[in-house]
DNA sequence: AAAAAAATGTTGCCATTGGTAACATAGGGT
DNA sequence: ACCCTATGTTACCAATGGCAACATTTTTTT
């Protein structure tokens, strides 16, 4: 497979996990197609049989960073026995994503897709709705009747303000240290409070 | 001073207000310096004049709408009587001129600045002040002890996600009348209810 | 006032980038 | 074998940020 035969065997796949491994040090906006090219060893040219343009590679590397993102969310989240501990935990597993992946992150939301697929929209959405659910039972292990919707794109809000500020400022990593705690401690009081 | 006379009188500020007005229809990222020169008629070299290169340019822009961010915090935070309604009124602003000036906020938060002039943080930390002080105020009238810093520092990122949240996705709005709401009372309803 | 120096603008150039077109080659179906 | 399509390649284009060398003012020094 590595003689350098005139056809790769699959291109499209491999410029998936090169752009991938790029999005560990690179910025988003700062990813050429001909860099990406040349770390497979092929002509920049050679994309555009498999993505219409670059917008429609990052859109792709996007909608996968969703599909993480609610696979991380819901795995925090079935970790826990309690509504309101899961539903604690999503959030934080949110902003460690955030933290963690800082240019999946930036690529999901921090640069602006002018139509998204549709497929981008509803990966973005499974997302959503997991928080919603969490909510959801949360409010009823607490016996309350709210529309789980307010609370959960409040938290949402919350959560993704913290971490764009975060990446942004750096502001609230210095200001739970103030504080005496870690960030996840400061982020998981926060969402507590907000709630009740 | 029209007649085209070899030096600019103030190409520095020219720039600068070309660059506000240009803001107000495009996106940070899609601003060249080229278009911008041939708005004022004046070559593109002679921006490196006044600038050291396209970032501080921008960087100036962004120091300016935090400056401008602050002011109508201020504004609205002075016209209320009471610490609740100011605070309340003051978060809103936030958001309002996030969505009335979107490529002024992208420019403040959604570009990274790989290392911002000290201004730029001062003009950040002027904003967040306000802010602190604002719930400091308000944690006072309703009797409260807390630290002001950890709800600021909550209202700020529930504010700041909701406005990216909103200029990425739209998603906040739809939530909103969804729930039978302006996206205004929406964001007012979940400051007050995350305060108390 | 003359000359030197500093400030500010211009033209010309460069490398990089996203994108397109024309051409080359491989693989699959008939 | 033959064609057709999928997939790569090379060659090119226009736009961009940035730099250097040159031009023209303005200011400062003598």
């Amino acid at each position: 497979m590595r003689k350098k035969s005139y056809h790769h065997t699959d291109l499209k796949k491999a410029l998936f996990l090169a752009c991938h491994r790029l999005l560990r040090k690179t910025d988003p906006d700062k990813i050429s197609l001909r860099t990406l090219a040349d770390e497979i060893g092929v002509s920049h040219a050679a994309i555009y049989r498999h993505f219409k343009d670059r917008e429609a590679l990052l859109e792709v590397m996007a909608t996968y960073g969703f599909e993480r993102l609610a696979k991380a969310q819901k795995s925090a989240l079935m970790r826990e026995k309690t509504a309101e501990l899961g539903f604690l935990r999503a959030g934080v597993a949110y902003i460690l994503f955030a933290i963690r992946n800082p240019f999946y992150y930036k690529i999901m939301f921090l640069t602006k897709r002018s139509n998204p697929s549709d497929e981008l929209k509803r990966s973005r959405l499974r997302s959503y709705s997991i928080l919603v659910n969490a909510c959801r039972n949360y409010l009823a292990e607490k016996g309350r009747s709210n529309d789980p919707r307010e609370y959960a794109l409040m938290a949402w809000s919350l959560v993704h303000g913290y971490s764009n500020l975060y990446l942004e400022t750096g502001f609230p990593k210095s200001e739970a240290t103030a504080l005496n705690r870690t960030t996840m401690q400061f982020a998981e009081d926060i969402l507590r409070n907000m709630m009740f």
